[in-house]
DNA sequence: GCGACAG
DNA sequence: ATCTTGTCGC
């Protein structure tokens, strides 16, 4: 991959406390560890959700585990952290990655998949906070972002549109409910991209979140 | 140099 | 993400 430009990104001074250098090999580490192979959808029977909220110093993360065919919930676990990373684009899964494993890890019942809210592969370095989190807790994820990071939007054909980045094709643009708010679909890891857009429209129910990061965003908020 | 920039 | 009232639309 052509990393040329994105070396040239200047980090923030303002964060100078934060090694953002030793964040981004860090992320050009886990990249590496991305798998994108199939998961037979046959196999997924409980699907994850997890979503973070804030209030001051502290993180609560809610991990929810639903069943793929009826999206009824089955579990779901809370836990508070505290924040050790300030939100800088491309860097947010320093902040949210260590509350969401540690919810995820308080689940009884390991997910098949997990859905995560942000972008996966859709990232400059090819590892967003979807595919963080995939690698570390070696479990399929798929990112749903609610706006775009990087990369451009192709043409839509039905309720779907590439995002390229370089030339390539990282994620897809779902369009779930006509005239309402899209999403972005990418690799987080462990899945392909059909089987991530698949996976996601089979979540969807009345809202265009897709119901596991609806319930989980709902149990996160204080 | 300026703008863009997940949650 | 979060701070926040009313308001436009289904």
């Amino acid at each position: 991959m052509d990393t040329s430009k994105i070396e040239k990104r200047p980090l923030p001074e303002h964060h100078r406390g934060f090694n953002l250098s030793k964040a981004r090999k860090i992320q050009e580490t886990l990249a590496k560890r991305v798998e994108i192979r199939p998961l037979p959808l046959t196999e997924v029977k409980l699907v994850g959700g997890v979503d973070v909220s804030y209030m001051e110093d502290r993180a609560k993360a809610a991990a929810v585990v639903l069943d793929f065919q009826t999206m009824e919930q089955r579990e779901a676990k809370i836990s508070w952290t505290r924040v050790a990373f300030p939100y800088i684009p491309t860097f947010l899964a320093f902040r949210e990655a260590p509350p969401i494993v540690q919810a995820v890890q308080k689940l009884e019942n390991r997910p098949h998949l997990l859905l995560v809210d942000g972008h996966g592969v859709a990232h400059p370095l090819g590892c967003g906070l979807a595919s963080h989190v995939g690698v570390l807790l070696k479990i399929p994820t798929v990112g749903v972002a609610k706006r775009l990071l990087c990369g451009e939007v192709g043409e839509f054909e039905g309720r779907r549109a590439p995002i390229f980045l370089g030339g390539k094709i990282v994620g897809m643009a779902l369009a779930p409910k006509p005239g309402k708010k899209l999403l972005y679909v990418s690799v987080g890891n462990l899945i392909t991209l059909d089987e991530a857009v698949d996976a996601v429209f089979r979540c969807i129910r009345e809202h265009v979140q897709p119901e596991p990061l609806k319930i989980a965003h709902q149990l996160s908020r204080v």
